[in-house]
DNA sequence: TGTACATCAGTGAACGCGCGTTCACTGATGTAC
DNA sequence: TGTACATCAGTGAACGCGCGTTCACTGATGTAC
């Protein structure tokens, strides 16, 4: 049978889920680079070279441990998202989201954010993974009127060109103006959780609640949101 | 004698520098966490426990190189800023220089503001050269006239009273408004740089010439320099 | 200035450790007739 | 429904490797008298 799950079918995804997991403890404590198949083996009672039956190789659980950290902060900021409400509100619900997933995976959230793992690539599988939190802030944008943008320097060919790709590709009506607005909002966004968590705002406005809260609602105003 | 360097002093300074150097490659190659001192040994043709006289441990080596890397996007940041200059230039030439250097230097911009060594504790010697360049923006702010901000929202209270305190430490002028903006430019600075090199710009803004660039403006606008 | 002693740089062997991956294997689960 | 065969999960040993750090040592450089 093909449609019911075997016995065999039910374990080999439990247990591929379990190996994730204690992957994901591994990697809070010891880092990307130092996660160790033998380490995770361990702690699973088996011996290491079973994982292979699962993982064909480290480099491979890493790419399923990045791919789920980005599904898992696009989910959090999507469902944190409330489609009706009123769009500052949605937005600073999805900046709060974002911000609450990444305190409370820092290790995940430092190894899809932060410095990228040397001789690693990452495949393609994971740029729609990778996009849904800043999808989730265009769908917000586009969702209410905007405010003018008062005199707004011209933009540069090339970013034209880049933002009128964007425009298409997406097949959203924004101008290119607040495109490119948006897409400074969303480095602004994980600019700001990236220097709270890796210990830069130390001396100045850690902790960063308030310092957050503020951005969050300057740039509302940036992109236009009333 | 000890006002000039005797032989011994200066062959310990060259090697010393040396060791980094070689560290600073290794680095390129492997990232931080993979930074082996045997390898830089074997590089420079010595053995491993000799480079023990020099650097106590491997952590020892690392906050060296964080610090230097520290000191050089400030040093390169500062000398691309011209006293005397139109507030706006010196803006965009601050801005330019840290990015150049960041784009040379990947790997050492890594180590300073990508995900932290999992394992390894800052000293409090890093905290001054990491200032630098956050210090320079302020310079240039504080060299100018500003145009009036237009309706900002209050400030939170927690944020007011960092903002109060930095303002304190840094013996400046600036109001608790504009420092607050000052530290919103500073993280999109650093967060539209580290999108840039860790890739997360590929598919939209990538390359990121043009986007820099109307980035620095409009951080230009938003702080208030005129 | 010359000599005796102290300081320091660099050596080479060793300790104890962990890693990713391969491979031939056993025994359990699933499938076809 | 029962049996013969194929598939798959997990084992355990092995390969070849690199790591940080310690330690007793040799020989060169510096210092005090």
């Amino acid at each position: 049978m093909s449609a019911t799950s075997t016995a065999r079918e039910r374990a080999r995804a439990e247990l591929t889920h379990e190996i994730k997991e204690a992957a994901r403890r591994q990697l809070a404590e010891v880092g990307a680079h130092g996660l160790s198949l033998r380490a995770v083996a361990r702690e699973l009672g088996m011996v290491s070279s079973a994982l292979y039956r699962y993982f064909p190789s480290r480099d491979q659980l890493l790419t399923a441990l990045i791919i789920d950290a980005y599904d898992a902060i696009g989910e959090a900021a999507e469902s944190a998202d409330k489609p009706g409400e009123d769009p500052r509100e949605r937005w600073r619900a999805i900046w709060q989201a974002t911000r609450i997933w990444a305190r409370e995976h820092p290790h995940e959230y430092a190894l899809i954010y932060g410095s990228p793992i040397p001789g690693y690539q990452a495949p393609q599988d994971t740029i729609a993974s990778a996009a849904r939190v800043a999808l989730a802030l265009v769908e917000v944008i586009k969702s209410g009127a905007l405010r003018p943008i008062p005199d707004s320097p011209e933009l540069p060919d090339q970013l034209r060109k880049q933002a009128d790709v964007l425009i298409a590709t997406l097949g959203t009506d924004l101008s290119p103006t607040t495109m490119t607005r948006m897409l400074m909002a969303w480095t602004q966004l994980f600019g700001s959780i990236s220097f709270e968590l890796f210990g830069q705002y130390v001396g100045s406005v850690d902790p960063a609640d308030a310092f957050f809260a503020h951005t969050t609602r300057q740039m509302a105003d940036f992109v236009g949101l009333v």
